[in-house]
DNA sequence: TTGATTGCAAACCGTTTGCAACGCC
DNA sequence: GGCGTTGCAAACGGTTTGCAATCAA
C-alpha cells in the first residue's frame, strides 16, 4: 500500500468514524489527518501546529490537541512518552497499516528508530497469563547511543530526517 | 538480603557519593532515602511529599525533587513515565539490588504489577547489534486490564496495596 | 437553525527556579 | 565563615478549558 492511498485509506476511516459517532467533518480534522500522514516522524504537538501553519488550514493549538485525541481513539495515531530524561512532551506518529514496534532513543542525538521483533509477543502472551492480566498494547522503549556516523554530525547542529 | 539491611546499603551508597561529588549530607536528603526504601510501590513526587509530613523531617517538594534526582543519579531510585492516558506525572520506585523489569499497568484500576521476562535482554541484544544502537536501558509497559478479584472491587473505590 | 467545533487566552498541573535563610563542611 | 542546600512562592512549559464566534448538519 503506497503512501497516497495510505491516506485515502486513513481518510475515508476517520469519515466514518465521525459519521459514526455524530461528530462534524470538519475540514481542520481532514487537514491534520494530512499533514499527519504526509510525515514519517516522531513529531510533537509543536511541531505539528507550525508544520499546519504553512498549509491551507492553519489552525488552533486547541485544535491540534483536540483532533489528535479523535485520531487516537478512531486508531489513527499512536501517542507516546518517551521519558528518561526532563523530555515531558508526547510525540506522535500515524498507526494505519503499521504494525506495533519498539523504539530505540538516543540520548544523545534524540533521534528515534523503529523495530520489531517478534519474542516481544511472546512475552505479552506470557506475562499476561502468568499475572493474570489482559494486555491491550505495551510501549518497548530502549534508550542508548546510536553509533552510527550521523550522530555526532548531529550534536554538532546539523539537521537530518527525523530529529528526536 | 532483607529490608533494613537494604536500608543500610543505599544509606552507605549515598553516602559514598555525596562525598565522592563533593555534596553536602543533609538529614532530609537521608530522610527522603529511607521513606523510599521503606516502600515497595510505585510512587510519585507529591505522594513522596506528603509521607515525609507525617515523619521527623518533612521536606519541601523542591527539596523532594531535587534528592529525587540525586537518588537517580547514584543509581538508587529508578523514574518512570508511564504513559497511555493524561497521566503525566512521574512515577518513582527503589533499585537498589533489583534488576530492571517490565511494568504491567492496568487501565482500569491503575495499579502496577512487575515482570521479569529474560527474553527482553535477548531483544535488547538483537536489536541493539542489529540497528548499531548501544542499549543502556529499557522501559517495557503493558497495558490492559489486570482480571483479578481486585480489580473491580478498587474500582468501588476500597483501597490496596499498590494504588498506582 | 442549532449545537458541535474552532480560536483565543487564561487556567491548569507537574516540575523547575530565584532568592533569602539555614546549616553542613 | 563560606557556600551548598533548603523552603517558599513565583515561573515555566505542555496541555486543557471557558467562552464567544463560526460553521457543518
Amino acid at each position: 500500500m503506497q503512501d497516497s492511498s495510505l491516506f485515502d485509506t486513513a481518510q475515508a476511516k476517520l469519515e466514518k468514524y465521525l459519521i459514526a459517532k455524530g461528530l462534524r467533518r470538519s475540514s481542520e480534522r481532514f487537514a491534520i489527518l494530512k499533514e499527519v500522514y504526509s510525515r514519517d516522524d516522531h513529531f510533537d504537538a509543536e511541531e505539528l501546529y507550525h508544520a499546519m501553519h504553512g498549509k491551507a488550514y492553519p489552525v488552533s493549538r486547541a485544535t491540534v490537541y483536540n483532533t489528535l485525541e479523535v485520531l487516537r481513539d478512531c486508531g489513527l495515531v499512536r501517542k507516546h512518552q518517551f521519558g528518561e530524561d526532563d523530555n515531558i512532551k508526547s510525540r506522535y506518529e500515524k498507526s494505519l497499516g503499521r504494525q506495533q514496534h519498539g523504539h530505540l532513543v538516543c540520548l544523545n542525538c534524540h533521534r528515534v528508530k523503529e523495530f520489531c521483533d517478534p519474542r516481544l509477543q511472546f512475552i505479552k502472551t506470557t506475562v499476561g497469563t502468568a499475572l493474570h492480566f489482559e494486555v491491550d498494547s505495551h510501549s518497548l522503549v530502549l534508550y542508548g547511543e546510536c553509533t552510527d556516523e550521523h550522530c555526532e554530525a548531529r550534536m554538532l547542529g546539523s539537521v537530518s530526517d527525523d530529529m528526536d
